[in-house]
DNA sequence: GCGACAG
DNA sequence: ATCTTGTCGC
């Protein structure tokens, strides 16, 4: 005999569940802080997740900013350091949901970000801040979990409208929700597709922006894109360590 | 009822 | 995201 809550193996989760997983995003997003970051980062780590079968490996990598942006609104590249690496692993419970992804990939990222000794001053993720249906998106999410000031940074739009922005390096449009703009479409790199921006925590749309366009030599800002690389190979080879 | 839908 | 090779376009 299979229970409705089991499908093809997979436990899904009934809408009591899920609007009982909502109520508590409304929470966390409440309590996200939309403020100017007190002083120019100096370590900036990015940390993503990837699964293989049931296993999540996430990875969080730190780096060295080494040198500062010339003024507020310079947003060219600035070269970084590699200083640290720190791994996670977990079983994943959860489902995909779209909406509800923190709850299936915080857990490891919050495990592998706190693994680091080095505390970063600013946190990329892969995905969503405040560009969520409840402004709790898995930037926010771990950002305040974390208490640290935190940028989502996302490969595809998860809510909300955008007008294309221009096909320049740094051009970037409004992503529009509700009356509200909740995060931007940026432009990384020339006649790519846009990445989408929001705040996680503790900093503001402006500066996330900035950030994303000073840590991006190609599309995918170093941080994550050197999290999911590292998160990639670990989750591939057999061992933890390397 | 019909799409849309982070990773 | 995952299962998967080479290939086309900027």
């Amino acid at each position: 005999m299979i229970s409705p809550h089991f499908v093809s193996g997979k436990p899904a989760l009934s809408p009591l569940e899920l609007e009982e997983l909502a109520r508590l995003q409304k929470e966390l997003a409440e309590k996200v802080v939309e403020t100017p970051l007190p002083q120019t980062p100096r370590f900036i780590a990015g940390a993503d997740m990837h699964l293989r079968g049931e296993r999540a490996v996430a990875v969080a990598v730190c780096f060295e900013l080494l040198s500062e942006p010339t003024s507020d609104e310079a947003t060219d590249f600035l070269p970084l350091r590699e200083v640290e690496r720190a791994i996670a692993e977990q079983k994943v419970t959860f489902p995909y949901i779209p909406g509800f992804l923190s709850f299936r990939e915080a857990p490891v990222i919050i495990e592998a970000v706190r693994a680091l000794e080095q505390t970063p001053d600013l946190l990329v993720v892969d995905g969503q801040g405040r560009a969520h249906p409840r402004r709790c998106g898995l930037a926010s999410h771990v950002g305040v979990l974390l208490d640290l000031p935190t940028i989502g940074a996302a490969k595809s739009r998860l809510y909300g409208s955008y007008r294309e922005p221009g096909p320049n390096r740094g051009a970037w449009t409004p992503l529009v929700a509700e009356e509200e703009i909740i995060g931007a479409a940026v432009r990384t790199r020339p006649s790519a597709r846009p990445l989408i921006v929001s705040v996680g925590h503790r900093i503001t749309l402006l500066e996330a922006i900035r950030w994303v366009l000073r840590l991006s030599r190609y599309r995918i800002p170093e941080p994550t894109r050197w999290a999911h690389r590292y998160a990639k190979a670990a989750a591939a080879s057999k061992d933890t360590g390397w």
